[in-house]
DNA sequence: GCAAAAAGCTTGCATATGCAAGTGTAATGC
DNA sequence: GCATTACACTTGCATATGCAAGCTTTTTGC
């Protein structure tokens, strides 16, 4: 038990590793993003209003808010996203999901299914997949970061 | 199904993020190691004679050839690995597991242990985790790269 | 054998990211 | 109401890492 747990943690880590990596390299070629990026946008794009605070951005992507602010700060000027600032409290600079950034999000959502295509194919049966998505949802269910 | 490898992937990536920002936590504030200075010594730890070649570190460990050689710098420092030339092919500079290296791997090892307890327990029984180690496990078995 | 190609490693440069300090704004305590 | 505290964000500095270029050694093709 306390083995296995090990080595699911091990492998858990791993494997993500290995799809990140792999990830990495498509979305630099195809649409100059980086998978941190393709994350941001994916946020944005689930959160009400398609916007969300660099703060609450920031604990969702278990990054720093400095993180953000440098992430956005190249975003922004391509147009994918924008600065919004609260009006009731000053301190709020929302990053806000633009036309132009929910198009490139949805093509970089192409790629990202072929690549998880890829990734389960000829080794996962249906019902071998939903039993991983089950016990995975466990882990992210009911935190405000997931992306499911 | 399409739909549900694209969670899979989501969730896979999701949860192992979160996993290693806890460990790179714990490593880091007891033992002053990073996550990936622990997978080195993994990989150090788990190959034939405890060395392996730079580029099959790299290979391995899923970074590139000059990360593995920034990372053994300070690790040989401090006395954790060491370096070996090959015998027959000077071209090859081994990073070896010392007898320290190892002692301190096997102290982070306790700490990964609980970690992975500790993410674990309360929400998955044991034939669950079973299920979930045979599942992840399609992802790395093969590979030389995989740690269990 | 020798020239050319390949392989392993390192280093210069650019980018990414965390932490701590600094700035400005809002909330709290009295 | 005003001072203190807390919060959101940004910036300076240090570290981490990839890519491309360069060096050395080995392998390949003839």
């Amino acid at each position: 038990m306390k083995q296995t747990r090990i080595t699911n943690m091990l492998r858990l880590i791993q494997t993500a590793d290995l799809l990140s990596a792999r990830l990495a390299g498509e979305f630099s070629a195809v649409h100059g993003l980086s998978v941190n990026e393709f994350f941001l946008l994916m946020h944005l794009d689930r959160a009400s209003l398609n916007r969300l605070a660099r703060v609450e951005l920031a604990r969702r992507m278990h990054v720093s808010a400095s993180t953000v602010t440098r992430m956005a700060a190249p975003m922004e000027k391509l147009g994918l996203v924008s600065r919004q600032v609260d009006e009731r409290d000053a301190r709020l600079a929302y990053v806000v999901l633009t036309d132009a950034g929910k198009r490139k999000l949805d093509e970089a959502k192409a790629t990202f299914a072929k690549q998880a295509d890829a990734a389960f194919e000829d080794r996962w049966d249906t019902s071998e997949l939903k039993q991983l998505s089950e016990l995975l949802n466990r882990f992210v269910s009911g935190e405000p970061a997931s992306l499911t």
